[in-house]
Formats: C-alpha cells, structure tokens, sequence
DNA sequence: TAAGTAAGTTGCACTATACAACTAACTAAA
DNA sequence: TTTAGTTAGTTGTATAGTGCAACTTACTTA
C-alpha cells in the first residue's frame, strides 16, 4: 500500500498520480492499473473534507526496490492476505479499503485472464494456475484450467521446457497481440 | 444526466452528494447508485484542475419529475441509448463518460439481478426480460432465461396475474430479503 | 366454435465444468 | 539397471446451464 497527494503541476491526471506514487516507492511500472473508487467525507479524516482515489495495481516480484522486510512508513506498506482480511492497524478507513481491492481483484481474477498479464516472459501453465489459486485463496481443476487457457487463445506454446527433478513442463507465453480475456463462465466455487 | 459540484458544508460523502443532486433534479430516489469512476486532469475543463466523480443509477420511470420532453439545462438530461452511442453534443468529455457508464451498466447486468430491483412491485417474467433485453440490446431466450431466473432464489409467485387479451401471465415480486444475485455464467453473446 | 396470441413447458444438442483415474517423462535412490 | 517417486499432461464420465425449436395452455375476440 502506497500513498501521496495529488501534485497538480506535476500530474496530467488522477491515474498519473497513482502511477507516478508506485513507480517512486516500488521502482515498478505497474503492469497493470485500475481505479478502486474514490471516497471522500468530512469526517474520515480528521483533517477536514478529503477524497481519497483508490487504485489498485498488479506487480510481478521480479525486481521490487522495497521487499516485504525492507518496508518503512517512507516507502511500500506490504500486507499479507490471508482469507479475507488484512491486519487492521492502518490509518483511518484504509484497511476497509484494501479489503475492498482485494475483493475487486478476485471478481475480476474470477473471469479474466488478467494473471496472465503477470507472468514472466515464459512459464508453465502450472504456474499460472498457481497465479490464479494464490490470489483466488482456493484449488482450482487442472484439466479444466488447462481447456479454459488454451481455448482463450491468450497463450503461444514455446518450444522450450522447463527443466525439473520430474516430467518438465512445457513453458507458454503471451500472444503477442493479447489483451485481457473474458470467460463465459467462472470457476465454480463451490469448492474449497 | 445530471451534474454538480459538491458542497463539503452539506455532503457527508461523495455518494451523498451523487444522491442529493439526482434527487434534486428527478425528484427520485434512486434504487440504485453506484460509482463508476473518477477522472481529474489539468486539461479536460479550461477552468483548470478538477477531478469529477462519476456515478450511474437506475431509477424506474414511475415517477420522474422531469420527463423527457421537458428536459432542460437546469434540471436532468436525458439521453436516449441507441445500440452503443449517444449524441456527442456534450460539454468536455461527458460523452465518453456517459458511453462508459452504458457498458459498465451492460457488464453489469450480464451477470447479475440488477434490473429485478427496477421493477414495480410485481411483475411478470416476460417483463424482467423486457427489462434485460432492454439494457443488453439483444433479444435472450425464454426458457433459459425463465430457469435462471427462478433459479437464482430471488423472486416469488405471488397468486396474482396480469390480465391481458389472451393467457394472463403469473405475477412475481422480490423476495424481501434479497439482494443481487452474480449468475455463474453469462447470457451467451452469440446471439444477435 | 374457431382463430389468434402470448404464457409457459418440454426435449434435444452442445459445451464447459468437476472429479477421478490414467499415462508420460523425468530424477534419484536402491 | 531397475524401481520408486514426483509432476506434467490426458482422458473418460457425469452434470448443469444454455440455445433452439416445437409444443401445450389459457385466454380474448371475431
């Protein structure tokens, strides 16, 4: 979680703000960024009447300025999720509004392919299922994944394989012209 | 479409300020409000920087203060949907904003009960497809659309029917503890 | 009484899924 | 050199929701 004021000699525009904030405190250009929703109320912060533009982003861990331990009130804030919620000791409403990202990311991680935008340059659709699992906090069916990637025509088989202590898997990556998929159906939640 | 600025000695929040001017320009309630985004930049109004957030509401046609025709500046706009577009003769970029609003609104309904809350007090199923049809601009299967509907635990018969010149048709009504229903899958899209 | 119309049902094909069992390809230990 | 173990990847079966089309039902009106 970063944060920051809008500078209106410096940004064109909300979402440069918000860019601009990660970029100087993760040192990541977002891969991908989306308005939560703003919020603004004469009492939510005892400092008078603010609002407050919500955005959420999805980083690959690649190559982060502030890892998780390195974090200080001056830089990122990390948060492990863990089931629904977070550990509320932030300031004023922002852990309800991190819960609420989080929820935001998981509806759209429900029926998008936008993980897959994540990825590195080449990986395993195991890897990518666990991409979805982690965020979605559930198993998902392998076959099932599988069909629903590759009928997406999101995916490019490589000719490369990742090598393992076992069977190796054949490594994917983006069609080059790809955006962002929606499926038909969800996965079914009914399980665990 | 209906705009203002808002009053931070008068507004707890920013949806309360949405709310009080649809009301003040409708004379309605809304049944539903939601937010679909905010856009700040220094360019898009020549006054300067400033952000506008942007709500979408549904509101049934009951009992509107200002119907079409007696539309003006003062109070609401109204804007006929036609297939994607809307007349461009909008101030700065409301126009993109209002065809941002439509496809939120169709995403929307795609998948959930939204419109079942539009209705009046009761209805037939012929009428909340009417309803959906209506949004999505496409005509949607009967029976399909009849199982998805009951199934979904929202609605209930009621022993009253709609009188008509040829079968009456069974009156539903909301359950009264319910709230929007997400659809595990979408309405297919093939069709016209 | 028959024709017309809209409500509502039924049957069939199709597709994506869940689940489970299977085969394939590799490493490493015996 | 063989076998056990592990993970990748495939296959088969059951199920559920949909599209489509034909059907039955219930009413009005000519």
């Amino acid at each position: 979680m970063v944060g920051g004021f809008v500078d209106i000699e410096q940004d064109a525009s909300l979402e440069a703000a918000a860019a601009r904030k990660l970029q100087e405190k993760t040192g990541v250009k977002a891969a991908y960024l989306e308005q939560l929703g703003s919020w603004g109320s004469a009492t939510r912060d005892p400092r008078g009447w603010f609002a407050t533009h919500v955005y959420f982003s999805m980083l690959a861990m690649d190559n982060l300025q502030t890892p998780k331990n390195g974090a200080n009130a001056e830089d990122a804030q990390w948060f492990d999720v863990v089931a629904n919620g977070v550990s509320s000791t932030l300031a004023f409403d922002h852990a309800r509004l991190l819960a609420e990202a989080i929820q935001r990311l998981r509806n759209k991680v429900e029926y998008t392919s936008l993980p897959a935008f994540l990825m590195p340059k080449l990986f395993t659709l195991k890897e990518l299922q666990n991409a979805y699992e982690a965020i979605l906090d559930r198993t998902l069916d392998k076959s099932a994944f599988r069909t629903r990637m590759l009928a997406a025509n999101l995916l490019e088989a490589t000719p490369h394989y990742k090598e393992a202590a076992n069977r190796p898997a054949q490594l994917y990556q983006l069609k080059s012209d790809s955006e962002p998929v929606y499926f038909q159906r969800l996965f079914n939640p009914e399980k665990k």
